[in-house]
DNA sequence: GGAACGCACCTCGTATACAATATCTGCACT
DNA sequence: AGTGCAGATATTGTATACGAGGTGCGTTCC
């Protein structure tokens, strides 16, 4: 008898303390909640956890290939400054990325898919949070992109939207960031109703690269001493 | 005075076990030294590296992070196996990527590329050793991009390299394979000398796809249970 | 003979401990 | 004031230690 495959907690996948702590020191340093080049202790960071360096250290180095710290010797990690040369190739990526998702996802959109986009579309023009503005952006895109059937891909994609977030919420923040986000998503969203995969590219890349331009535009001048 | 910029020995990047061990790991991974699902037993590697397990650990750690092993719960990590419609994924991106690459490059391209991209040439038929091919390999491609100047880009494409090397190098020693990946570099470097980044795009593309391809033909038939 | 249990052993995940290195602080010297 | 040095303090990187969970094998019971 193959059991009723009654949804069991699975358990046997309880995470280990790297793993929470993992997840939850990305999402503050996506968040912004580190300011670039902060060094990130590690007694402070265990004794938040109550648990000891060891996790602590396990998480930073995942982090670390994930390009969101940078390890220097005997002076622990640091969270990375993304130089503007290497914030317009990393745009220059995503456009590459996102429209090649989203030309492969738009035919095999469903009822399914565009209710789904809908709701978050309504979520996003309620929601007052900038973290979940981000949240729910990244979600849009995802599931606009799942469609795809490309798991490879869209994974990809989210380890680069991830390095970029924090930028993502400094646009949204400013000007009227929110409301043009949400315009355009729903530009993008009407285009893949309507089947036309060219459309949509388009609008995708000027959404990506629009974000870009404004970025550049409001950025502090940053000096970036290499 | 900005310093004459000799070249010092940038003392203070002696690098830790952790990283030491992590680059010697990946290496033996890429190198298909493991068999995939083979379990690395955290002990072993310390006691063949002098270390305790920590440095062993956070190196498994960062391998993880760029989906070489898997971790699973009380059980360790153990090698990735990329299934089917995964490498096949992966090899979508990488035509993406790649021909943008050496089509942002071949413009910038001098005597000097040229110089570099045969002498590996050369080094690739003289090489006897598997290994090294997929080195020489990898180098004339990253060689080829590196005038596009874009870092992040050239990164990219090579972690997403590293993923699939073993796969490479089966191909590689396969049938002609080693004859054929020499012969489609030479037409790539032509078409870059001639300054047809058109030409070179389309047969980078082509390069990709039929590696994907006779990987395909001889890959043994492995049941992906899930 | 085969399933269920118990037990020895193995491996992992993490706490604690400690040496090595970096950073800070005060003070003598010019 | 600025430089150099000595000790105190802070932080890192790693070894050791240990409990918790997984694995395999013999025993028991039917």
């Amino acid at each position: 008898m193959p059991l009723p495959s009654f949804n069991a907690p699975n358990l046997g996948v309880t995470p280990t303390a790297s793993e929470v702590i993992t997840k939850h020191l990305r999402e503050a340093i996506i968040g912004g909640h580190f300011a670039e080049d902060e060094p990130v202790r590690q007694d402070d960071v265990a004794r938040l956890f109550n648990v000891s360096k060891i996790p602590v250290r396990e998480a930073l180095k995942r982090l670390e290939a994930e390009g969101l710290v940078v390890f220097q010797r005997n002076k622990g990690a640091v969270v990375t400054r993304i130089s503007e040369p290497e914030l317009a190739q990393i745009f220059e990526v995503r456009v590459l990325l996102e429209v090649q998702a989203i030309r492969l996802a738009v035919p095999n959109m469903t009822e399914e898919t565009f209710a789904q986009a809908e709701r978050i579309c309504q979520a996003f023009i309620g929601e007052t949070d900038i973290g979940h503005w981000a949240e729910l952006n990244w979600a849009l895109h995802a599931c606009l992109y799942e469609p795809a059937q490309r798991p490879f891909l869209v994974n990809l994609i989210r380890s680069i939207h991830d390095k970029v977030e924090r930028y993502l919420r400094m646009q949204m923040s400013l000007s009227a960031g929110k409301d043009r986000a949400d315009h355009e998503h729903r530009e993008i969203l009407e285009a893949c109703r309507a089947g036309d995969a060219d459309k949509a590219a388009m609008l995708i890349e000027q959404h990506i690269i629009g974000v870009c331009r404004t970025l550049y535009e409001h950025l502090p001048n940053r000096l970036t001493p290499n």
